[in-house]
DNA sequence: ATTTAGATTGAGACTGAATCTTAATAATGA
DNA sequence: TCATTATTAAGATTCAGTCTCAATCTAAAT
């Protein structure tokens, strides 16, 4: 456990291999780049092109994704239950917003000038030591059209 | 199961008892109406002050009063885990937002006048079978004052 | 005050997403 | 090619949240 040297873990030197089953759960996550996926329909895609990747790979790969800035992990609750859902972190993703709506659980991207507006005047006025809102992190709650409309 | 006349289920029949438990449950969430409690901390509380309520009851409570409009509940992700954090419905909880830091769990309220407008702007502009984002009910996530800091 | 229907409770079994463990395997640098 | 060590697969484990059901309690009617 003790080391004088310095292990290469604490040297934060990254190494991240490229391997297979990271590329595979990458091209499934691209395919469909607008999409949220589970972690079990990744597994279930994977299964059924014929590369099968463990869970518990798909899950260890999905963190180093996204520590490397490749895959945005949200945290969505449908009505009666919560997960994780994975995205590809591109330009199109980071340009919507997403609504989850609290009474069919549907997720819906939108655009919002006024929201957008809103987070570009907090980022100006924030003085150090203030929080700081990641709008296009965040998931808003609130009610689909159809479900606003009844 | 088949009965003609219909049964008091289907004519939406408010009955919502009330009992013992729930008024346990409520005044645990008023005593401290600021704080966020998950399902665990109220069931520990509860134990602690020798009124105990079992787990399946505390679920069931917070589901029925969340329905009255008594309780609100977040879903939350922290680091690692997420979960489900009760609050009682008061006007405090209602004026302001929740911001959950990525870096440390924490959450911290905070008002914002761009975004109260930026609400209301969307809300001005909604036509009908748009969409309705409730500010109030969602949670942003970004870095608190301290880990912006670093 | 009694009665009674049926809503609610408690205890613990159950579920399923996510994590952990470990031996085997594969990616990288020398 | 070889050695090092990150990564993988498989499945055991964890744990928040749900479900089941007999026993109990609430509230309304008598």
């Amino acid at each position: 456990m003790t080391d004088g040297e310095g292990t290469s873990a604490e040297k934060g030197k990254r190494v991240c291999r490229n391997t297979r089953q990271k590329k595979l759960i990458l091209d499934c996550l691209t395919s469909d780049a607008e999409r949220h996926f589970t972690a079990d329909e990744i597994i279930d895609i994977l299964k059924s092109r014929r590369t099968p990747v463990a869970k518990s790979t798909v899950y260890r790969s999905l963190a180093m994704l996204e520590e490397g800035g490749e895959v945005r992990k949200y945290f969505l609750s449908e009505l009666n239950s919560a997960c994780y859902q994975f995205i590809a972190d591109t330009k199109a993703c980071a340009e919507h917003y997403h609504l989850m709506c609290v009474s069919c659980g549907k997720v819906i991207h939108f655009e919002s000038a006024e929201l957008r507006r809103a987070f570009q005047e907090i980022k100006a006025a924030r003085k150090p030591g203030d929080f700081f809102v990641d709008g296009r992190r965040t998931v808003f709650y609130g009610r689909c059209g159809e479900c606003s409309a009844e």
